[in-house]
DNA sequence: GCTAAATATGTAAACGGTTACACATAATAT
DNA sequence: ATATTATGTGTAACCGTTTACATATTTAGC
C-alpha cells in the first residue's frame, strides 16, 4: 500500500501539499494539485482511513447493534441503515446481541476503541446507561428512552389495531400470544392489544411464546389443546403467526372463516404464506435509515427539530383475516 | 476516554510499561503490574484500538462481504461468521454487495483502508480479481476460485440430489426453475439438475426467476399458463419454491399428490410454509463459521490442509414430495 | 566478591495521516 | 514604490499505541 509519503516523493512535493490536495483544504496551486493526482494515481493511494481516525479521533465507522440478524426484521432495518450510510462514506462496524447484556457492552467497548463517529442500537431498555456517558452521538432503533433520541415504531396503535381488526371482523375467543415483557416494543403493543380487547366484551387469553419459530411451534400446539374454541389469534410477531398459521392449517381449521389471525411486523415472507398473512406492518427499511439520517445530523451538529421519531404502523390486510363487511 | 499517558501517570511510570503489562510482553515487577492495573481500573482505560492498529498495520477488524442480507439465507451465515470470530476478539466490518461490482470494490477498498487483518466474501465469479493482489487473507464464502480459500456447499450434488428426489418420486413434467445464471452456485446446482433430468426420460421445461419474492412470484404465475401440465416443480431457492407452492395452492392443485415441489437452502420459515416445504438443505451457519475459522488459520499463519472446504448437502424431506414408497 | 545473565524500566522513534505555523512569493491597494 | 493581503509550500508536532534500544538493578554462577 502506498503512503503518503511515497505520493510526496513521486509527485516531488510535501506530505501536507499532497494531504492539503486530497482534501481540498488549505491552498494548493493547480500545477501543483495536477502532478499530485498524477501521483496518486499512478500509485494508486488511498489514504489510511486508521492514521488519520488516530490524528482526528474520529473515524467512518458507525456502530450498529441489533439483537439478531437471523430474524428477518432486522436485516431489513439493517440495510435501512446501510444504505443510507454508505452515500455519505460511512461503514459499519457490526455486532449481534442477542439482547444480551454483557455482549452488548463488549460491542460497545470495541466501537469506541475503534474510534467510531456514533452508534445505532436497538438495546434492551435496562441496558441503556450502557450509553449513557458516552460523547459520540448514539440512536435507539426499534427501541426508546427518554435520554436518547431514538427511531421506533407506534407499537401502542399497533397493538390496538390488531385487536380493533379482530374485534370489528366478530371474534369473539381470542387468543394474544404475548412475546418476551424484557423486549419493551413487543410488550408495549401486547399491553396496547390487551387493553383494545379487554374493553370489548369478548373472550381473552393470553398465552406466552419467544419470538422464534421453535417458540412459536410449541405455543401453537398448545394453544389449540388449551383454547379449542378460539376464533382469532393476535400473534407477537409475524414468525409466531406463520407458526400458528401452520397449527391450524394442520388442523383443518378454516381461516379465516373460523378462525382470524393476525401477525406483527410484516416481514417479507408473510405475503408468501398460504392464506397470506394479515399484518400489522412496521416500516422496517425506512425505520433504520430514519436512524442513520438522525444519527448523521446528530455527527455534524445540526439542529434537530424532533430527536424521537415514532413512525406509524399500517393495518396489512391479506387473508387470514375476513372482510370488514362480511362478518360471519 | 483516558490514554495510556493518563494511566502511567496515575501510576506513576512510564507508557512502555503500561503497554507491556497490557500486553503482557517484556519484563514488569509483579508489584507494577499490581499498580498499572489498579490505575487502568481506576480511569477504566481501554486501549485505543485505531492507535495499536496503526503501529501494527494490522487491526482486529475483519471485513465480510455478502450479496444481500435481507436473503435469510445470508444472515444465517453471517452469525456463523460472527459467531465464530467475536470468541477471538475479531469484529466484522459489513457490506451489502448485491452482487454488484462498484460496490464490491468500494467496500474492498474502505475495508482495506481500516487495516482489516482479512476479508471473507461471496463475492461474483468475475469480480475476483478484486482480491488478488491483496495482501491480507481472503476467503470465499459459498462462492469458489481457483486462486483464494473457500468455504462453500455441494451445489452439484444439491441439484443431482433435488432433480433424483422428484424422478424417484414420480415425477414425469417437470418444470427446472433457474435462477441468474451470472451467479455459480445458483448455475452449478442449476446444471447439475439439468443433467440429471435429462437422463430422465421425462419432460424438462426450464424458466428463469430472480432469487427473490417478487422474481418468484412472477415466474409461478407463468408457470402454470405456459406449462398446465406440471406435475414436478424444482426452485432455484425456497423463496422462489415459497411463491411457487403459494401458486399451487391458489389454484387449488393438491400438493405433493398432482403436483411435487423442492425448494434449496433450508432457510428457517420453509419449515413453517403450509405444507411444510422439501428442500435441499446448505449448512449456511456452518459454512459462516468454517470460513471464519479457515480464516482465522490464515491471519495465524497455520498450516492449512485443505483450503477448499466443500460442505455436504441433503434433502430435507417435508411434505411438499411424496413418500418415497407413495408413487401415485 | 566479581562477572554474566536475567529482570525491570524509561526514552524516543516509529506507524500514516492532518494541520498549526513559518516563510516565500505573487497579486493588489495606496 | 511600498505596504498589505492572498496564495503556495514546507517543517514539524501531534493523535495513542508499540517496541528497539539504553540503562539500571537484581540475581545467579563460580
Amino acid at each position: 500500500m502506498a503512503t503518503i509519503r511515497d505520493v510526496a516523493k513521486e509527485a516531488g512535493v510535501s506530505v501536507a501539499t499532497v494531504s492539503r490536495v486530497m482534501n481540498g483544504s488549505g491552498y494548493a496551486h493547480e500545477d501543483t494539485k495536477k502532478v499530485v493526482m498524477a501521483a496518486v494515481e499512478k500509485l494508486n493511494y488511498k489514504p489510511n482511513e486508521v492514521a488519520r481516525s488516530l490524528y482526528k479521533r474520529k473515524s467512518k465507522l458507525i456502530g450498529l447493534i441489533l439483537p439478531d440478524i437471523t430474524n428477518p426484521f432486522f436485516p431489513e432495518m439493517a440495510r435501512g441503515v446501510e444504505d443510507y450510510l454508505q452515500k455519505f462514506g460511512y461503514r459499519l462496524i457490526f455486532g449481534n446481541s442477542d439482547e444480551k447484556r454483557d455482549k452488548e457492552i463488549e460491542y460497545i467497548d470495541t466501537f469506541l476503541q475503534n474510534n467510531v463517529v456514533g452508534m445505532i442500537a436497538s438495546t434492551s431498555e435496562e441496558t441503556n446507561e450502557n450509553f449513557d456517558n458516552l460523547e459520540i452521538p448514539v440512536v435507539l432503533l426499534d427501541r426508546t428512552a427518554e435520554e436518547l433520541p431514538a427511531v421506533y415504531s407506534d407499537q401502542k396503535t399497533g397493538g390496538k389495531l390488531a385487536a380493533r381488526v379482530l374485534l370489528d371482523r366478530g371474534s369473539t375467543n381470542i387468543v394474544l400470544i404475548r412475546g418476551p415483557v424484557e423486549i419493551k416494543p413487543v410488550y408495549e403493543r401486547y399491553i396496547a392489544a390487551l387493553e383494545e380487547l379487554e374493553q370489548a366484551e369478548v373472550n381473552v387469553q393470553v398465552m406466552d411464546s419467544s419470538l422464534t419459530l421453535q417458540g412459536g411451534q410449541i405455543c401453537a400446539r398448545q394453544l389449540f389443546e388449551q383454547y379449542p374454541e378460539t376464533d382469532g389469534i393476535i400473534a407477537c410477531n409475524d414468525i409466531v403467526a406463520a407458526a400458528a398459521l401452520q397449527e391450524i392449517l394442520k388442523r383443518g381449521i378454516r381461516i379465516p372463516e373460523d378462525i382470524q389471525l393476525i401477525g406483527y411486523d410484516d416481514i417479507a415472507f408473510t405475503a408468501l404464506l398460504h392464506p397470506p398473512l394479515s399484518t400489522i406492518r412496521q416500516p422496517a427499511y425506512e425505520m433504520g435509515a430514519q436512524a442513520a439520517k438522525l444519527l448523521i445530523k446528530k455527527i455534524n451538529q445540526e439542529k434537530i427539530e424532533e430527536t424521537h421519531k415514532k413512525l406509524p404502523v399500517s393495518f396489512v390486510e391479506r387473508q387470514t383475516t375476513r372482510r370488514k363487511a362480511e362478518k360471519p
